[in-house]
DNA sequence: ACCTGAACACCGTTCAAGT
DNA sequence: ACCTGAACACCGTTCAAGT
């Protein structure tokens, strides 16, 4: 008998799951049942549940569209090589969180951090530098999403409309006194005036981030004594409890 | 009869189980069990799971140290703040991930958040350019803590050495002709070699993206139709199916 | 005010069996 | 090869009751 069921199409409900409700409604016998099979047929094609999310992480890498090397600067083609990244992940913004941990988990993840090195390595990164800001670029390409102001959870748009009003109401109904800031960009915090502004800028702050990273390797090995933003980071662990009301 | 119990105790608790065998561990009834307590207990303190997870994104971010505000450059006092952040996530890092949608939703937030704010617009940010930078740079910390390579997820020493070791062996033995450059940067990318080093060049990352942020809006301002970069997220939704294998 | 006990709906997963 | 059926361990949560 030929298999009415797949992996693709497993992976397509799942998505379908997540977009419609989140990643807490994604669960095997929703899935099963969307399809009038029994929770058991599933594990035909996944192992468990986990590699059901490693699947989601690895469609949403493969949705990347890689572009090409070619001989522009290295910069722009990082730049290019990011924002083709966040359109795949702004396809299924609530599961892009389940890229985060899993870029090396799989083929497409592979092939985008290798070419992500590739590019730092041509800016004259050294290895160690390369990987750790490969990792922070790409990382922050998911956050960019994942805390996109106003991001709607639900699929029901009328739902998300009326939590964005709570949100917004509730922010703006604060003490003065104590978060003015936070009271005057009540409007702003919870949802984006342009999406397209959004991701412009901050993919423009990732990029100014990884350019200037050069710049701090450069620095640290001059003045290698020159340690004091190390203070705070490294001091003493002590007991939290009194903090806590 | 005085409470044996307390929410700081049961927070106390929660980040125990977290620390030592990660988020999905804990679970109101392993919670419950450690006090030797019935399931039912919780809920005289906490109003569902939710409101569990909620007090720990609180707890972590009460444990910031926020530096009072100074004379000196908004982006000294920025820096500490990051740096302040990411001290507070290092204790626990695998609850760090519970703040990246939650930041807006405590006391703590809230005020981590208007100090942000507070020195963007001393930087002279508008407020929408600092609503969506303050998120960004808090979120980068988040992030950077979550994403850091060979953080432990198991609290225990051996397992996560061989982990580690697992990892590493796989990206070093994939095919040098398609991952030429994940091969050479196995190391790097399993494990930091100081991470001390990482967080001060992340956090030197954020802070050099956050400083450009100010000269991206005013290059948008003066030439509005240079919008290339706009291309490729909004380009329009496709079929996923054909590319999944 | 604080905790227990029993029950329910829902979850991932094992094992054995059907066609 | 592909799917079913029954069962199990574990989960969050409701409701009612105890002290």
């Amino acid at each position: 008998v030929q298999a009415r069921l797949s992996r693709d199409i497993f992976v397509e409900t799942a998505f379908a799951l997540a977009d419609d409700e989140g990643l807490e409604s994604l669960t095997i016998r929703r899935m099963a049942e969307s399809h009038g099979v029994t929770p058991m047929a599933l594990y035909r094609y996944f192992a468990d549940k986990d590699r059901i999310l490693d699947a989601l992480a690895e469609a949403l890498l493969a949705e990347v569209a890689l572009p090409e090397p070619d001989e522009r600067r290295w910069d722009e083609q990082a730049k290019e090589l990011l924002t083709a990244l966040a359109a795949a992940l702004r396809r299924h913004p609530n599961a892009a969180i389940l890229v985060l941990n899993r870029i090396l988990q799989s083929e497409p993840g592979l092939a985008l951090i290798d070419r992500t090195l590739m590019l730092l390595k041509a800016a004259g990164f050294p290895t160690d530098a390369a990987a750790e800001t490969a990792g922070y670029a790409l990382s922050s390409v998911v956050t960019l999403v994942v805390t996109e102001p106003g991001r709607a959870i639900s699929g029901d748009v009328e739902t998300h409309a009326a939590v964005l009003r709570v949100k917004k109401a509730t922010l703006s109904s604060l003490d003065p006194r104590r978060y003015s800031h936070v009271v005057a960009a009540a409007a702003p915090l919870t949802r984006c005036a342009s999406t397209e502004a959004y991701y412009d800028r901050g993919i423009h702050m990732i990029m100014s981030g990884i350019r200037d990273s050069q710049t701090f390797v450069k620095r640290r090995a001059r003045r290698p004594s020159k340690a004091a933003s190390t203070k705070a980071v490294a001091k003493p662990r002590r007991s939290r409890t009194t903090r806590l009301r």
